[in-house]
DNA sequence: CATGCGTGGCT
DNA sequence: TAGCCAAGCAT
C-alpha cells in the first residue's frame, strides 16, 4: 500500500517525513475524488467571484444554510461590478438569515473596491486579497487556492482539527491559530500548486465530513492508521475548555431581531414597531444604535429605519 | 489575544 | 434539553 508511494532514495540524514507527507497526501486527495460533495462554487463555472461569495457565506454558516442563498445571490449578481451598482442594503436584505449580516455589507464593499481597483476582475495576488474587507487570512488563502489554484496553506478551522488530530495527536487544536499551526500548515503543503490546492480542499472535507468534531468517523477515514491522536489512543481533550457563546438576551439577539424587522420590511419602518422586538428599552437602544453604526441601518430624516439605501 | 458579532440544526 | 458547533473577521 504505502511501498507504492515510496522514493527509491531518501538522504541518510533525512527522516522519513517526506514520505509519511507523502503517503498523507495521496490517501487524503484519492479519498477526496471518491468521496467530494457536487458543491457549486466547486464548479468550474463558478469563477473566482463565485468561490469568493461561498466563501464569504461560509464564514461561520454551515453548507447546508448556504446553499439556497448562494445560488440567488449568484443569479442575481453574477459579477462584482453587479453587486457593487446596489445598495448595501440590498445585500443585508438578500443574505437573508445567514447570520452575522456585516458579512453581506463587506462583501458588498469588497466588490465595490474589486471593481474600482481590480477591474472587476477578482484579484489573483494573495497580498491584493488581503486588503478587500472581510478577507482575512484564511480567506485570501482559499480564494487564491480553490479560484485560482496557488500554493497557498489554508488553515480553517476543519483543516486546523484535521491536522490537530492526525499529526500532533490532540483531540483539537487551540483556540486561536498558533504559529506553530502554520508552519505545520506549511510543512505540509505539496510543492505542486495544483497538488497543493487539491490539498487543501481534500484536507477541509475531510474534516467536514469525516474528522469532525463531536463524532469523528474513524472507521471510514484514509488517514485512520496514521493518525497521531488514534495512536495514543483517542485521549480526551485537555485544557480550558472552548469558551461557548451565548446568545439568548444578549446584544446579538436583540440586533438580530431589529434586523429581521428592517429585512422584511417593504417600507420604511418606525421607530414603534422596531420597539416592540425587545422588551428592555436600554438594550434596545444599545442594538439599534449598534446597527446604524455598523452600518447596517439608517435613520432617515423622518426618523424612521431602513436598511442602508434600501427602497 | 480576547471579545463581539446571528442563526439554526443536531445530539 | 441545553449546549455545542458551523469554510472567520475586525478591533
Amino acid at each position: 500500500m504505502t511501498a507504492t508511494t515510496a522514493t527509491t532514495a531518501t538522504a541518510s540524514t533525512a527522516t522519513t517525513t517526506a514520505d509519511d507527507h507523502t503517503a498523507l497526501h495521496s490517501r487524503v486527495i484519492e479519498w477526496f475524488g471518491k468521496h467530494a460533495r457536487d458543491l457549486p462554487w466547486r464548479r468550474p463555472e463558478a469563477g473566482a467571484w463565485g468561490v469568493m461569495v461561498s466563501e464569504f457565506m461560509l464564514q461561520q454558516t454551515p453548507v447546508n444554510r448556504v446553499l439556497p442563498v448562494y445560488e440567488e445571490w449568484l443569479r442575481r449578481w453574477p459579477r462584482p461590478a453587479d453587486l457593487a451598482a446596489e445598495a448595501p442594503g440590498e445585500a443585508v436584505r438578500a443574505w437573508g438569515r445567514l447570520g452575522y449580516p456585516r458579512r453581506a455589507l463587506r462583501l458588498h464593499s469588497a466588490a465595490a473596491a474589486i471593481a474600482e481597483r481590480h477591474g472587476g476582475e477578482v484579484p489573483t495576488d494573495h497580498h491584493q486579497l488581503l486588503a478587500l474587507p472581510g478577507v482575512g487570512e484564511y480567506t485570501a488563502a482559499a480564494v487564491a487556492s480553490f479560484a485560482y489554484g496557488q500554493r497557498h496553506a489554508v488553515l480553517d478551522t476543519n483543516v486546523r482539527r484535521v491536522f490537530a488530530r492526525a499529526v500532533t495527536g490532540t483531540q483539537f487544536p487551540p483556540n486561536a491559530t498558533t504559529a506553530a499551526e502554520r508552519k505545520l500548515a506549511r510543512m505540509l503543503l505539496p510543492e505542486e500548486p495544483a497538488t497543493a490546492a487539491g490539498w487543501a480542499a481534500a484536507t477541509m472535507e475531510l474534516g467536514a465530513l469525516l474528522c469532525t468534531a463531536r463524532t469523528p468517523e474513524c472507521a471510514r477515514c484514509p488517514i485512520a492508521e496514521l493518525c497521531a491522536w488514534r495512536r495514543a489512543g483517542s485521549p480526551a481533550h485537555e485544557g480550558p475548555p472552548r469558551r461557548s457563546q451565548t446568545y439568548a438576551g444578549t446584544d446579538r439577539q436583540v440586533r438580530g431581531k431589529l434586523l429581521a424587522v428592517l429585512r422584511e420590511a417593504v417600507a420604511p419602518v418606525p421607530q414603534s414597531v422596531l420597539d416592540r422586538v425587545w422588551y428592555d428599552p436600554e438594550q434596545r437602544t444599545r442594538a439599534l444604535t449598534g446597527l446604524l453604526t455598523d452600518g447596517l441601518a439608517e435613520r432617515l430624516p423622518d426618523g424612521r429605519y431602513r436598511l442602508p439605501g434600501a427602497s
